[in-house]
DNA sequence: AATGAATGAGTATTCATTCAT
DNA sequence: TATGAATGAATACTCATTCAT
């Protein structure tokens, strides 16, 4: 679970005054409103006064709760990257053992591939608003890598205890594995973001089936996405 | 090798009047002045006046060319695409055995890995304009599903030629071991977009290696990425 | 009285709020600049800027009260029919019966012919601006159309009036006396507009001359336009 | 018959060289596009280009003809108005009698009052042009001066003629008369130029009836425009 | 003479941001 | 706190005019 969020909440150490719960309220209305336009509009195409509209509040208070566009847009963002995790992590730690936390990453990664695809539109995006100053460039550059390096860590655990287990044969060490993995799901993501076909059950088989061939699972395993998930 | 590349030539059959080639030239001149400009101040602040000032010729001249800025942005893009490949497309070519062609697509992305990170960047950055219009994003679409498929395609006759010669002994189908390397490749290539340690020439030979075991290529294979490459 | 001028004010019955007056005020302002600026350089002349200049406002707040140019222009053609007809309408108001009222109806209008007469400029350039496009085109058609109906039904109602008490001795239907009336007024502007001379107390009399022969007025009248109005 | 064309021929006296007859025909052509041009999209959203286009030379050729836009802009208005007044001449030079002069002078405004109404829509865009400039002010003021006066010329004659054979009984003088029967005309015409009922034989007839009352011509004469005009 | 590619001044319009209420 | 009227800098695009061919 991703705790990384430097834009999304107030300071871990502040004090919580009585209005604060409701400010962040209003905050995380904003937030959602802004990722409902950038989805639909494009983030360059976003205008506060929409998103102020969406979000029921005035353009006014968007400045309250948020320095200025670029800041509410990188937040955004981040929170986009946040939320598109949320169901994947939430499959995976269901998974009782290495092979089928494998299968459920790519269940939970294909079950929502659509939304994710859409949030990877979003995510894309972020480049072009951080281009313009090297101080949105360093946020972004400095959230990607937290937040894919935690990400990795995760994978690398997960491929640790696999070939601990004796369930992933291969003999390749943990951390490139993990950067394989992680590669390739970013690449069927990107795939999926412009070929609707690639978001398909089908697609996930594909790519289940070449982790495993990858991993070196034994064919006959019993969770294969697809399979068993209703839908 | 790529023939995809509407916007960028006039049709090929086309007798060349004493004048095209003139227009060419200038056409090209701005399209790589466009590049510029997108690859160092984003796409979305890309302004015509900058660009026509970088291509040596006049606002009004860039509208002889192009109807509007989106068609000029679109056009740089789709040009990005095809010019990102030029270089990778050079090395494949010039391998003797699926093994080495496989080894030259690693080290061809590698050497260009910076300029292909800055590809990407602006590549990425399509989204944001493609968003505003369906008309755009259907062009945009149409482009990639071709782009890709055609990549696709050739490293699924590498595979191919590579299990029919027995040096990658993988029995996995080629259609999904070349869905599987494409996705392997522009994962690391969006990690190298926002993480400079995964251009380098070690995040390299992790991805070969991380191919090699995939296709189960043997161990001990002459060719390896970094080896014998200058620079 | 014309009760037409569908750009120029808010809806009859809405209750004012506080600060309903101070819009109506902004707006009024904006369109008596535009008016001053389309007179002086010409409606295809006018520029934004000049007039947002001329009313004392920035550019962005013209666009809070019109959607474009075009719809400021035109409320401003509008607005000049409405104007060019207050001082006639207020003259002709003052009379006591059908003779003093066609008298000051010349009156009124010799007037403020020099006003009249920029006015008519104003106005005809109405149809440089709709020829652009249809809707417009029939905006202007249907306000043109109210605006002259309601003018000829006044001038018929007074040569009713005229008849019934036996002043205007004419036997030729009230409509087409009132068409003819109407004509000649409308001929006699349109001529002082690029012809100071017919612009003159001379040329009133001879309006009203006119006027007095073909509704077959007796001579010695009273009330004879030029012979009581100061200046 | 109007002599006043000042821009649309070359001067009097010049000496016809070789290729005169040749550069008058393309000047002609070109001024008709103009009108064309003008007529269906407005003075002012005619554009060079169209034009050109329209007369089937280049744009640079409009150049060898006309010192800018604005001068051809003009000379296509006075074309328009000499123009506009072809058929009218043509029918009143047919008349035999005044008063025949005078129906036929109604029926040739009416036969093409169609057409005249695009002419007035043109013309009157004229103010739009000049209001730029004193000295294209002065230049339209001059024509139209010279235009009218010499149309008032006509008139005059027309009435003193009726006057001296009797059958106009009134006994106003001419030039007055002359005033009036232009003034109603014009306006007719500009009644027409946004109300198509007013093109129609019925308004037609009502002209006619209001200038016969006028005129005090008698009740019973022969010619009555619509009686025995084919269409 | 004729062409049309190139130019660039000129302008409507948008939209982030501010601040009086 | 919240609002939204007002601001004005920023920019894509047009089109009359020129001039090399």
């Amino acid at each position: 679970m991703t705790s990384m969020d430097p834009q999304v909440r107030p300071p871990e150490g502040q004090v919580r005054l009585e209005s604060a719960p409701a400010q962040d309220e209003k905050r995380d209305r904003i937030l959602r409103a802004a990722l409902e336009v950038c989805s639909q509009k494009g983030v360059a195409a976003a205008r506060m006064e929409e998103i102020a509209a969406r979000a029921e509040v005035s353009k006014g208070t968007l400045y309250r709760y948020f320095e200025s566009k670029e800041d509410l847009l990188l937040a955004t963002i981040f929170a986009s990257y946040v939320q598109s995790q949320r169901h994947v992590d939430a499959e995976k730690e269901a998974a009782s053992d290495p092979r089928e936390a494998l299968a459920l990453l790519c269940n939970g990664l294909t079950d929502v591939l659509m939304e994710v695809s859409a949030h990877s539109r979003v995510q894309y995006q972020a480049w072009g608003i951080v281009a313009e100053t090297p101080a949105w460039e360093a946020k972004l550059l400095e959230f990607l890598r937290t937040f894919h390096n935690e990400r990795d860590q995760e994978i690398e655990e997960l491929v640790r205890a696999g070939q601990a287990s004796g369930v992933f044969r291969t003999d390749v060490s943990p951390a490139i594995v993990a950067d394989g993995v992680t590669a390739l799901l970013s690449g069927f993501i990107y795939r999926a973001t412009f070929d609707k076909r690639s978001a398909s059950r089908e697609a996930l088989r594909a790519c289940f089936d070449t982790l495993r061939s990858y991993l070196e699972l034994p064919e006959g395993s019993a969770t294969t996405p697809g399979a068993n998930t209703p839908r």
